[in-house]
Parts: structure tokens; C-alpha cells; sequence
DNA sequence: GTACACCTTCCGATTATGGGAGAGTCAAGG
DNA sequence: CCTTGACTCTCCCATAATCGGAAGGTGTAC
């Protein structure tokens, strides 16, 4: 039997957090007096405590831990997570890259001038465009808009019915913008195909005025070109008037004749993109 | 301008957030509506917005990011955290994956009966040992303990009086281990040597009885021998008695002999060396 | 002119962690 | 046996960044 502080010196877990996890009842103590409420510990339960820093390391929360080990999990089920956590962490790295390079770009437009920063934003009018298109929640642009391009692309190319313009993607104002984002990808075509559940055919309607820019590189550099999207919004007292779309124009720096190919996020070796922001404006109040 | 829901939909900074951000002074509104008290935002406050959201994502706390943005930082600056925060993030990485490995030790203690792990507990006296030790808080275990090694082992080489024994490291409870870990590093000496500031030379007491186990492999599985320790006494009901201390028996493993090779802590190829660990107890209570 | 989307403030909750007050307890030494 | 000092108890509060919700006011489009 141990008392507290001993437990805690030996564990490395401070008293405060045994305190804690005795109350949450993830580890209870092994005896309490009583009398003083003190609480004893008791060197069969290290192994449990063990267990429960192992799985805090990994990231999961005192409440998941209690229910995981209440199951008694067996241990390769324990195993089964400390792979599908080591895969996870190497997701976290590579996303943390990405998040370095799109934060390079934010930094270097501060190293420029704030006004003049070469964005040419001319205003016309958007054609009706049919397209296939999928309309989703995704947590953070990149990956998964991908992947949604490969799946549109593909079923359309089952029915030949590709028109030969660029893929777009609409960002809808989801709600206030809590929580997720809503995107719709999209593909023009030519003839109308059928569609299902998961993918609507339907003819995006005409945009009498929009706003538009056209930016080249990574993704990473939208963020200026938005900026300046809304800049000329604002000089110009409109105000917006639909979802901002983002058209890939050329992508894929190997084949630029290809446009089959899904426009690739974040990648490094993308500065040879051509994409163009269209926002919908409508004049004055 | 812009009112604060269609701000936030084009930053995608949620509402509660950028009024956070004005609460706090981190991103005032361009423009409060006196009557209504509608913030409205300008494409003017686009640049620091974006500043604040790559600052934030590198990790940085929105006062930092208030105090840095208050002095109007140079770009080369930036530039310079950038890197830095660079470095820092390998260097998580890397600590993660040693994460990692020490969790899987602790993983792997489970999949093997608790009762029997094969650890030998003894109990026996300890000499006492002449040695010249730097006291020190560290945050964790590792590189730091392996650099004070260092410095030590270079002192006392320099006056030629190392005795040929094996390092040790002291953990003394530290207040109630609250904050950090209060460690001191040990080589046993052969004559008594100046004393510095930092450096004690002292002989460390007897201990007339310590429970004491031996474990081969990397720090990783320090924390099953410490497990088996503590069973131990609890067992034959003594009470522990000073700062436990581990024993460097063998390191460096394709260098058997040289004793002056600091241990390297959590390194993968760590599987030769063997470690004591000795936790002085006093029977009975 | 009414509905509906949007805005305001205020209050509370989250998660893991620690600080501190005020009071009780344990063990060692006088 | 009593004092002392280290230890423990419970309770309350705080953090940082973020969200949820309630109650009430605003702006505008049909």
C-alpha cells in the first residue's frame, strides 16, 4: 500500500491527476481509509495506470480510456490501435507539412507590399454550365476534394459525356460556418447523364456578375487571391451574391491537355496551376 | 464591408471566434455600429487575420500572437520562427515516435501475465560510493540526462579519477512531483576532485537494505522493472527509504568495457544494455 | 408587414491540468 | 504524551481555445 504522494512519485502522474482520474473512475484507489479519506494505492494497480499514460500518449481522452478498458480489451486489439495510431501520426506529420507550406504563403504576402500584390480582378458574367456534380461536408479542403474529383470524373467517363471545359468547385456558406465546410465538386458535361443519390446533374445557373481572379500556383496561394477578390468587393460597394467557386484551369503540369486528371491539393510541385476564383456579386445595396 | 457571418464564411474563422478576437483585442471589428453594436469587417483586416491563423497554426497562443503582431514584426523575423517552428515540429516528431517505442514496451507488459514478469527483486546493502553528481530538474527523461553525463565524465577525466564503476542516476521525489522530474547524474570516483557550483563531489550513504532488479533492454522497459520493484515491497511489507537509483551496468554495446560512454536513453539499438535498478527500503513500518 | 436569416450579449460547458485555502492526519523526536 | 513538519483531504477557482444555447434586437425580401 502507497501512499498517494509515493504513487505519484513513482508513476510520474501528478497527485492532482490521481486525485482525478479516482473521481472520473478511471482509477479508482485501491483502499480508502474510512476514517481520513485518505487513499492507498497498491502496486497491482500500476499495470492499469500503465496502461492508461500508454493510451493518453496516444492521444486518446480519459473518457475513451475508461471505456476501453472496461471492455478488457485484448491485446491485440491494443495492437490493432498502436499500428492504426502510428499510421495516424504519420497522417498528422504529412498534414502538418502541408499546413507549413500553405502558412509559407501566408507569410510571404506579408513580405510584399499589401496593396499591389499583381492580382488582376476583372468582373464578367458566368455562363450556365451543366455539370455532375457531388455536394458534401468535408473537414478541411484538400484530399478528400480529390477524391471526390476521381469519383465524378470517372462515372462520367463510363457515359462519355466529358465536356471539354475545367472542373470547378462551389463553396457553399455552410450555415455560419461552424464546424465544417461544404463544398460541391463539380464536372461540366455535354449531355445530361443520370444521376444518383450521391451525384446530381443539373445545369449551375448563368452568374450575371461575377468577380474573378485568376491565380497561379498551389493551393496555397488562394488565400491571397481571395483577399484580393474581396478587396475589389469592397472598393467596388457590391456585395456578394453566391457561392465563391474555384475553377481548375490547368493542373496536372505533365498533361496539360488532360483534363481528366482531379486537381491535386497542397502538393509541392504544383506552382505550374492555373486556377480562377469566380464570386458572384451583385452591384450596390 | 463586410458583416462578421460572411467574414467568417470567406475566412472560414468562425463567428465565435472572430468576436473572440475582438474581445481580446487580437482582431478589433473595422467598424461597431453604435446603435446596433453589428460588427462590420473591412478587406483591409484580411492580411492580419491571416497573420494571426499562421501564427496560430504554428502553435503559437493568441497573446503571443497579440504581443508579436503589436511590434509590427519584420518579415526576416518571421521567416526565422518559421524555421524555428520547423525544426521544433521534427523534433515532435521525433519525440513522438519515441513515444512510440516506450509505449509499445508498456503495451507489450500486458500481453504477458502480470503475476510472473520474470524479474528477479533482490534484496541486498549498497556500498557507499564516492562520486562527483550534478542535481538538476529536467522535463523528461532522455537526451538531457545523457548530455549531463557528458559534461561529467569529460571533468573527471580531465583528473583522471574516475573509478571503475558503473554511472548511476538518482530520482529524488521531487516536492510531491508536481512540475518536473529532479534527477542527479553520478560517476563514482576513485580520489576526491574540486567541486564546482554545479558539480557536487561527495560520498553517497550506505544503504543497509535496498530492493534491487536488474532489466536488460532500453529505458523503454524501466517502467516493468520499477513495476516489479514496487510489487516487491509491497509483498514483504518494508516502505521505501531514499530516491530510487538506476544502475548503468552495460551501454555503448559494441564497447563493453568503456565505462565512459554515457548511457543513450531511448535509442532503438538499445537492446544489450542492462541496467540495475536499487530502491532503498526499510522493513516493517 | 411579417417572416426569416442574421446579429447582439451573456452564461455555461468542454479537457486535462494545476494553484491555493482551510482543515485534518501521520510519524518522528523531544 | 505532545509538538512539529510533512503529508493528505475536500472545495473552489483558473487556464486556453472553442462551442452551444437562450433571450432579444436588426435588416431585408417577398
Amino acid at each position: 500500500m502507497f501512499r498517494i504522494g509515493e504513487f505519484s512519485t513513482f508513476t510520474r502522474v501528478s497527485v492532482k491527476m490521481l486525485r482525478h482520474y479516482d473521481e472520473i473512475g478511471l482509477l479508482k484507489a485501491g483502499f480508502v481509509d474510512p476514517a481520513t479519506s485518505y487513499r492507498y494505492y497498491t502496486a497491482d494497480q500500476l499495470p492499469r495506470l500503465n496502461q492508461i499514460i500508454a493510451l493518453k500518449d496516444l492521444g486518446i481522452s480519459l473518457e475513451q480510456i475508461g471505456e476501453l478498458l472496461r471492455t478488457e480489451l485484448a491485446p491485440t486489439e491494443l495492437r490493432g490501435m498502436l499500428k492504426l495510431r502510428k499510421l495516424e501520426l504519420e497522417g498528422h506529420i504529412q498534414r502538418e507539412q502541408q499546413r507549413l507550406a500553405l502558412l509559407e504563403a501566408r507569410l510571404s504576402m506579408l513580405e510584399q507590399p499589401v496593396e499591389g500584390q499583381g492580382y488582376a480582378v476583372v468582373q464578367r458574367s458566368l455562363a450556365p454550365l451543366l455539370v455532375a456534380s457531388v455536394r458534401q461536408h468535408v473537414p478541411e479542403v484538400g484530399q478528400p476534394i480529390t477524391n471526390l474529383f476521381e469519383e465524378l470524373e470517372s462515372l462520367v467517363s463510363t457515359h462519355q459525356a466529358r465536356a471539354a471545359s475545367s472542373p470547378l468547385t462551389l463553396f457553399h456558406n455552410p450555415g455560419y460556418r461552424e464546424e465544417e465546410l461544404e463544398v460541391e465538386v463539380a464536372v461540366p458535361l455535354k449531355t445530361v447523364i443520370p444521376a444518383s443519390a450521391r451525384i446530381a446533374v443539373y445545369e449551375l445557373p448563368a452568374v450575371p456578375q461575377a468577380a474573378c481572379v485568376v491565380y497561379t500556383g498551389s493551393y496555397a496561394h488562394s488565400t491571397t487571391a481571395l483577399n484580393a477578390l474581396l478587396r475589389w468587393v469592397e472598393a467596388n460597394r457590391c456585395h456578394v451574391a453566391g457561392p465563391l467557386r474555384e475553377v481548375y484551369l490547368r493542373f496536372g503540369a505533365d498533361d496539360p491537355d488532360s483534363l481528366r486528371l482531379p486537381p491535386a491539393f497542397l502538393t509541392n510541385d504544383s506552382e505550374q496551376f492555373v486556377t480562377e476564383l469566380q464570386l458572384p456579386v451583385q452591384p450596390h445595396t
